[in-house]
DNA sequence: GAATAGTGTAGTCATTGCCTACATCCGTCT
DNA sequence: AGACGGATGTAGGCAATGACTACACTATTC
């Protein structure tokens, strides 16, 4: 009511338009910015320009939006897996592109690498999450199996071939964005190294094709 | 004053005697239990039986108290890696101790491990805290650099081959304590694929000690 | 154009970390 | 012994936060 001369040009609409994407894009953003700790819903609304209570309308609390983010993050890495895991001449080749893909995400991406390895923040049975889960796992636990089937590595059963590849590459990641490496070792060319110790465990199998350069560089 | 038949048998000593030793334990209890995002100074002071001020004495703020709750994890991390590292034939065997140590360090102190592993919550620049992981490094260090260059793993500089083996260490850690392996595969021996994970990384080397049984336990 | 569901606002409450003023205890010096 | 002073614990206050509630504005549908 009372159009009386606003000067708002811009009626700075009463209803945001997309608030709930907004959300979650600000929030990555701050994850990666200040970290997972201290993000505050009260500090995203007024970062996003809403009131205080506007994104209960669309997370019913803080762990419900975490959840979403976490949801989104899975879906985004796996994408990214998915398409790395896509070239390659063999089935270990493609494996071993799938491993320096988590590698990398992970420090392209920290805050959705964060959200994902931190469930206390999060509902990890939330079903939308789990589903996303279950593929991001599927992509590459197949890839694993192909690889394997094709190529040996008989010392490990599946499972624990799966687990302990896994394993390195999330450590790497892990070790990496926790600074522990920088600050015990210096800087280090992580991709490098991942790439190396991927030939390394594949080695027992197949003759490790030795690293000269930085492949840190495969898309 | 007053001494009018109290019936406190025990008075409740105004002074607690070793505050700060008992909120550093029940701060990694608490940890352990409700997580570490849900940490609260008033809580722990509750829980201890003192006012919600008393803390302050002997940690400035809640990043003070977490500082020394990490640097603690470390020392004892530090210390259960150096006595696995005492035993066994072989450096390589000894290292490899080492790894199974740190996995199984991990999983019998959850708190500890999920501290140090977030420097979002506490100071890494602290002094006592860098020399504690400068110590806790320089043991998986040296350990690693022993058994390489008693055998070789020649695929892997040395710090390549610190860097995997550690990782893959880490990463089974995290990985299993996130509750992700159990999520996804089930009820998993992870002390057992760790030791044969191990053994792969070692294989390109060494021949793989084939691990028949669950060698779960090596103490 | 009125009903109705969806979305944003504004105010309240308990809890939290941190700060300050005060109380109590303990060791030390005389 | 007794006074003093530093160390340690208490109590109350403050701003910020997550969650809740009552209300306002908008869009859609009949």
């Amino acid at each position: 009511m009372s159009t009386l001369f606003v000067d708002e040009e811009i009626p700075v609409a009463y209803h945001h338009g997309n608030l709930r994407e907004v959300l979650l894009d600000a929030a990555a953003e701050a994850v990666e910015g200040e970290g997972l700790a201290a993000l505050s819903l009260r500090a995203l609304a007024r970062k996003v320009g809403v009131s205080h209570g506007a994104p209960a309308r669309h997370f019913p609390d803080k762990t419900a939006l975490l959840t979403a983010l976490a949801t989104e993050a899975l879906d985004r890495f796996q994408a990214a897996m998915r398409e790395a895991g896509e070239k390659g001449d063999s089935a270990l080749e493609r494996y071993r592109a799938i491993g320096r893909c988590y590698v990398r995400f992970a420090i392209e991406n920290p805050a959705y690498f964060h959200i994902v390895g931190r469930p206390e923040f999060y509902s990890a049975g939330d079903e939308a999450f789990s589903r996303g889960y279950q593929e991001f796992f599927d992509t590459m636990s197949e890839a694993a199996a192909a690889a394997q089937r094709e190529s040996g590595v008989q010392e490990l059963d599946p499972q624990a071939f799966l687990i302990s590849t896994w394993a390195m590459a999330h450590g790497l990641a892990t070790l990496w964005l926790d600074g522990t490496l920088e600050d015990r070792i210096g800087p280090v060319d992580i991709e490098a190294i991942a790439a190396r110790a991927f030939d390394v465990v594949f080695a027992s199998s197949q003759s490790a094709t030795p690293v000269t350069g930085a492949p840190s560089g495969d898309s």
